[in-house]
DNA sequence: GCGTTAACCTACTTTCGGTAAGTTACCGCG
DNA sequence: CGCGGTAACTTACCGAAAGTAGGTTAACGC
């Protein structure tokens, strides 16, 4: 057991780093941003603090950095799932089916990433800004290709309503794990904004 | 100016508490949770931190006890404005407006309101449940006497839909003063809101 | 083998939430 | 008026955790 995996055991910068993103994910989705200390995400990794603020400058720095990994994969997987589709209601569905389905294997970080952030200092809580802004050009897009007449500002007021929807929902979800499934959260979802959009709809 | 208004003052418990409460929501509102130190806000009300612990217990206490007033407000106008009205969509409209006027006139404190209790630990988190609780049940309500036939979970999962874009809305609007109106918003929202249910109306 | 460097550690400071134990002003009562 | 009780208030501290200065050791090229 001892000897299996050396306990401490000198690593490239690269693979330390990596490792550590790795633990403090977990980490944090386990205990929340507040509670997590990162003398305990030293520990777990095998080594001393201050090589976590060598590699990430500060506590914030770390979780900036272990959260843009999800971020980008939510991006992806929404992205490469709407790609798939023809009809404008069906890039509609699999973009949500997307979203809920990596919400559902997230679970235990995505509360973290969508809660806890907020409460972070100014500079780090932009990161779920971004990641919103990110989604949110996304869904302009979308937005714009099914409805091009309408107004711009228009379709930024629901590509916010949207997200802000869908991620309520999805929390909601996290509390009431029985209450719905992944399926029919997408499909409330996906009916309530096609027929929101009707108006616009050519 | 020093004799106006004696710089330390023997109060009464409840004088006190809500003096403590009014500089609590300031700061809290201009600095954010994590920033704000107990020493600071019992600086501001001219009193030493532990009649701070005395009363709330903890910071965390404080915030909760700070945030429940505006909660209790915003709670309190959307629902005067929707008792006003007389066809279902007039109450949408009228709840809509209320809230986005509400935002906008604690524009300063409402990115506090909003985003902090979220992030709150495990163990005080029960008491922003409760008040959400209380504006879920406001809005499942007014959907179920719009929609008596639709089930209960679809009801829900609309409510959280509509609080998410609700407030992924305001937020939006105040990073963005002049895209929008409160009056536009209110009317995004509400039409928005107006076709995702009509599937339901009778 | 041997020196350079990059990974790593021990031991410290500071900040801040929270607390124990004591002090002072007010208020009713004789 | 004085005096005692209580409720408002304070000083002075603790512990936990973020962040840092400076030294140590293992690996790798020569």
């Amino acid at each position: 057991m001892s000897t299996a995996t050396p306990r401490r055991r000198r690593m490239s910068r690269a693979e330390r780093e990596r490792q550590m993103l790795d633990v403090a994910e977990a980490v944090f989705a386990e205990q929340g941003y507040r509670s997590t200390s990162m003398d305990e995400i030293a520990d777990r990794c095998g080594v001393s603090k201050p090589m976590l603020y060598e590699y990430f400058g500060s506590k914030d720095g770390l979780f900036h950095a272990s959260m843009a990994r999800s971020k980008a994969e939510l991006y992806d997987v929404t992205q490469k799932a709407m790609a798939g589709a023809t009809d404008p209601r069906d890039i509609l569905w699999r973009g949500m089916l997307a979203y809920f389905e990596f919400v559902d294997s997230h679970s235990d970080g995505f509360v973290t990433l969508l809660s806890e952030p907020l409460n972070v200092p100014a500079d780090s809580g932009d990161l779920v800004e971004e990641t919103r802004q990110q989604q949110s050009a996304l869904i302009t897009g979308v937005l714009k290709s099914f409805a091009p007449d309408a107004p711009d500002a228009t379709l930024q007021a629901f590509t916010e309503i949207i997200i802000g929807g869908c991620e309520r929902l999805a929390l909601w979800r996290t509390r009431h794990p029985d209450a719905m499934s992944v399926e029919e959260a997408a499909g409330h979802m996906t009916e309530f904004c096609w027929q929101g959009l009707s108006p616009y709809l050519p």
